[in-house]
RNA sequence: GCCCAGAUAGCUCAGUCGGUAGAGCAGAGGACUGAAAAUCCUCGUGUCGGCGGUUCGAUUCCGUCUCUGGGCA
């Protein structure tokens, strides 16, 4: 029989945080972050990071556990949250992934296979080279030599999805389409119970600009000037939302309003994203609107769908 | 009160030597399988401020009014 696994996700500022402890609180369940910057230490008030006082006892996975120039990607996301869900059923409890990193999500959900190869940090910076200075057509002229299959759903403009499309086809000699085809159609090894939470548009985006307002009141702009001191201004963790545009405002390249302008806006595009994948990556979920910012009543009607998702597996 | 400059897409503005108009941003939609808070793709009709006049035809020229800047009193 499959094991039961519940997945709250959902675009971000949508209340997943609160929605999700109160849930666990319920089923007396353990929570596995998926999600890409909460992971690191130090970067607390950009990521919105959930405290102490609001996880309410329940144990949380993956938040704090790495130093922000330490590498993270969905692979090692799978591997620790495969570990931890293990440990988390062990102990016959449920284990609650809860996040907004769509991508993350799914590859843990359906088991994702990363295992045959390495990234491979020389060869990608010497394709990006060649991008740079020849040009991204150029880069993807080489993808149609050797791989012409990818260049199907890959745009030329796109030099990220180039770049890993060569890298794979570099350590495997397969075309990354066939992997990803592949990968795709597989079943999930769980009974997913997937709860995605949104709310009305405007609302969310004027929840996404109020809680940029917090954060520069909670001391956004100390919080990146102390990493800044401490960490090189490139790393991935450093290019979250909050972060990189705080940098340039601390750099003295833009405006404080300026920066916040930008950080807003990106939010909101961020936010939107996140939402198109929801919609089209994400089968057989059910969809819980929060425009009423009622916690308790989600929280309620997550508990009655993931009731009825056991009953009909048993 | 007088003089000057504006008034065009939600915003900032371009443009039409008179044949009813187009960029950036916002916004919307989409892709995504080892950088994903990343990366990339697609989408632009609006009384061209109001009212008159000239003209076959005015958003474009002229007059006038209203509003907004700036200057002079």
């Amino acid at each position: 029989m499959k094991k039961t696994l519940v997945v709250i996700a959902g675009p971000t500022a949508c209340g997943k945080t609160a929605v999700s402890v109160e849930f666990a609180k319920r089923i007396d369940g353990e929570i596995i972050s998926a999600d890409s910057m909460q992971v690191y230490k130090y970067m607390d008030i950009g990521t919105a990071k959930i405290t102490e006082e609001e996880k309410r006892n329940v144990v949380h996975y993956l938040i704090n556990e790495l130093y922000p120039d330490e590498e993270y990607s969905v692979a090692v996301f799978q591997s620790m949250a495969k570990k931890y869900s293990n440990e988390i059923y062990l102990k016959n409890k449920i284990p609650i992934l809860v996040g907004g990193t769509g991508f993350y999500i799914n590859s843990f959900v359906y088991d994702v296979n990363f295992k045959e190869t390495e990234n491979d940090i020389a060869f990608r910076s010497e394709l990006q080279k060649i991008s740079n200075e020849k040009g991204k057509d150029f880069l993807f002229t080489i993808l149609q030599k050797c791989d012409p299959k990818s260049c199907e759903n890959i745009h030329p403009n796109n030099v990220k999805k180039v770049i890993r499309a060569l890298e794979y086809f570099k350590q495997t000699g397969q075309p990354i389409s066939e992997h990803n085809k592949i990968e795709k159609e597989k079943k999930s090894p769980y009974n997913t119970v997937f709860v995605i939470l949104y709310m009305k548009r405007e609302l969310l985006y004027d929840r996404i600009n109020k809680r940029i307002d917090i954060m520069l009141e909670k001391g956004l702009v100390n919080e990146v000037s102390g990493l800044l001191n401490k960490y090189d201004e490139k790393l991935v963790s450093m290019q979250g939302l909050g972060y990189k545009e705080i940098v340039s405002y601390l750099k003295g390249e833009i405006s404080l309003e300026e920066a916040v302008y930008i950080l807003k806006r990106d939010t909101r595009h961020f936010a939107k994203r996140q939402l198109t994948w929801f919609k089209h990556q994400v089968k057989d979920a059910k969809w819980i609107d929060m425009s009423d910012c009622d916690i308790i009543k989600a929280a309620n009607e997550i508990y009655d769908f993931y009731e009825k998702s056991i009953e009909n597996k048993e």
